[in-house]
DNA sequence: ATTTACAATTTGTACATACATCCAAAAATC
DNA sequence: GATTTTTGGATGTATGTACAAATTGTAAAT
């Protein structure tokens, strides 16, 4: 019952073309024909085909006529599309993490965009813009410089105006209001200090990443360990560094390094990457490990188990996170939940030969 | 300089709003005041103003009169997105492909769409299907099974005539008519055999992957290399394999993989992945390698140089390959190319310890 | 001070007419 | 038979008028 009449040739034009099942390309009425049917005036047609037109139902020709368009275009809609902004993406356990979320995706039916940042907030703020100015139903991220204060608040906000549903996942910013995914960072920190402890290490030294929630975590549980066992020099024992710079550690920080390999019977690495990296730096200065020194790392990578020592270290979820992060999000998407739980995996250790057990006294 | 009234009021009012600073929500000019500015009718302004609206500078409230709607959404117009399809892309040398294509088209503004279709042309299909529908500008695919027959042909063939800009890497499709860019099989499956011919072996087997334009063209180098070293049998000292099923080879069929050990001096292997799968396979049955065979592979991946016995392979541009497909897109989607030239990658022999050498008689 | 009624303004719908422009098929021409 | 011209019919633009429906401000009534 529609109250005016170019709506109601609207709908009537749309059932005529499925009850005469036209095909795409196929010619529909002329405007004259439509005006004689409907009894009404031309400029009323011409006002009904626009309408049609605009949704995309027929197109019309200047000196030929009205065809129809193609139905498959109204039937299915454009697919929903989400975008993934991830440090990297090629290296480490990234590959995997992404994998993961990209096959629920994939089977939800979702587009993926992938954008990286390369750890750089300005690249962030980049990848936001153009995901959103694309249009994006939603977002995974993966924060960068997590720890630091971020230029990028304003675009959240946005994001969070706009209603745009938003994962986080392996940290999320302290100021954010939204959902994250990610493993139990300062549990794992912890796991691993009380694993060397267990084997009897007293002093025990850590080597972390200043600029990244994720290292300030699992240097909580570090202390958190240090400080149950009574040591309380063990902030003393801290290396810092700023992602950007980590292969440069080996560089510029050598001295205090080889300090803390010679002062030390254990070090706890921020994780896997920088872990592998500092057993070749002790190859190369005639450490062995685990005899002179233990190392652990954290997070499981690939490379935990290749490289010459295989690592002690704690287990990442990899690709069932990535998993989680996705069917987070599709939550998110389809029932927007302000009270959004955040999902916390709780690591565990994988005991491999990069640590010393010293005989229990 | 319009030709029609109503589109030369459509830039006046666009160029009216900059002019005077409205801000979203400010109001704009009535129907009778644009009527007396341009001394036109008002179904005439009507028609300029229900262009402005479809092009989302304004909105009208009846009753009320006509506002400014965001300006930023006209500004910044969407940037361009580039549909990647490739069969992995967390494994082997994949992720640094993609991250090399990621670089150029992140560089270049255009935002990166990706999937996965593990070798499946199911997944091809669907993964192409949802990348049109998305209104990609521009397509890089790594083809699936590109040595059997294609069901997606017609999809292509779609592609081609709506003047999406494709290009292939890796391999293309013998029946497709779109630029691709590889590092040349051929000339990477000679090398290795004609390396191991130079150390001096003379019983030289292969593996290589049936389903796979690249697995056929690097077992036609080999052959090559065999019959310009008058080693007329090699053809039956070859074993094939579905790349689905590869690590399937290694149980069913064992035995005559061992037998290939046993009456071969060296193996040539599809790829890397493939001969570090070998190796373990060695290692498992107690064959030594090089001292009781020598195996080579083909693409430098990152595992070749980790896995125990450090690996004799091709190298293969990854990273600049990936660049180069992503600038050849950029290339087709700027000035569509009808007479495409493909790119190809000419290979480079990397030795490392996996080859024994023989004395020269 | 609040409510109510009304008027003015503004956009939306509908009809009528005239001419412009383009397409395609029919007709005329070569 | 092939090419050009004509012509009918289709959509596009432009103007005019009339009334409908919604918003907003004003003024009167409560």
């Amino acid at each position: 019952m529609e109250e005016y009449k170019y709506l109601a040739i609207v709908e009537w034009g749309k059932n005529y073309i499925a009850k005469e099942h036209l095909q795409p390309n196929d010619r529909f009425l002329s405007e004259k024909e439509l005006c004689t049917i409907h009894g009404v005036s031309r400029q009323t047609v011409r006002q009904a085909l626009k309408c049609l037109e605009n949704e995309n139902v027929i197109s019309r020709v200047r000196g030929s006529g009205t065809y129809v368009k193609n139905v498959a275009v109204q039937q299915s809609e454009q697919p929903k599309r989400v975008g993934v902004i991830s440090t990297y993406f090629s290296d480490y356990i990234f590959p995997q993490i992404v994998t993961g979320i990209e096959r629920v995706l994939n089977d939800a039916g979702i587009v993926m965009q992938l954008s990286t940042t390369h750890n750089q907030v300005y690249e962030e703020a980049q990848a936001l813009r153009t995901m959103i100015a694309n249009g994006v139903q939603g977002l995974i991220v993966e924060p960068s410089k997590s720890a630091l204060p971020n230029p990028n608040m304003q675009l959240y906000r946005e994001i969070k105006e706009q209603h745009i549903p938003l994962v986080f996942f392996n940290a999320k910013y302290p100021w954010s209001d939204f959902p994250y995914v990610a493993m139990d960072d300062e549990a794992a920190g912890e796991i691993v200090t009380n694993y060397l402890f267990d084997c009897g290490h007293q002093r025990i030294s850590g080597i972390f990443a200043l600029d990244d929630i994720q290292g300030h975590k699992r240097y909580g549980g570090f202390m958190k360990s240090c400080i149950a066992h009574n040591i309380r020099t063990a902030e003393k024992d801290v290396l810092w560094f700023a992602t950007a710079e980590k292969s440069y550690i080996f560089k510029y920080a050598r001295t205090k390094l080889l300090e803390m390999l010679v002062n030390s019977t254990a070090i706890v690495c921020y994780n896997d990457e920088l872990a592998v990296n500092l057993l070749r730096f002790c190859r190369e200065n005639d450490i062995k490990v685990p005899d002179d020194v233990s190392v652990v790392g954290i997070d499981d990578s690939k490379f935990s188990t290749l490289c010459d020592v295989p690592l002690t270290t704690v287990h990442h979820p990899h690709k069932v996170l990535g998993e989680r992060v996705a069917r987070k999000l599709i939550e998110q998407m389809s029932a927007p939940d302000d009270a959004h739980e955040d999902v916390i995996f709780h690591p565990e250790l994988i005991v491999r030969e990069s640590v010393r057990t010293f005989e229990k006294r």
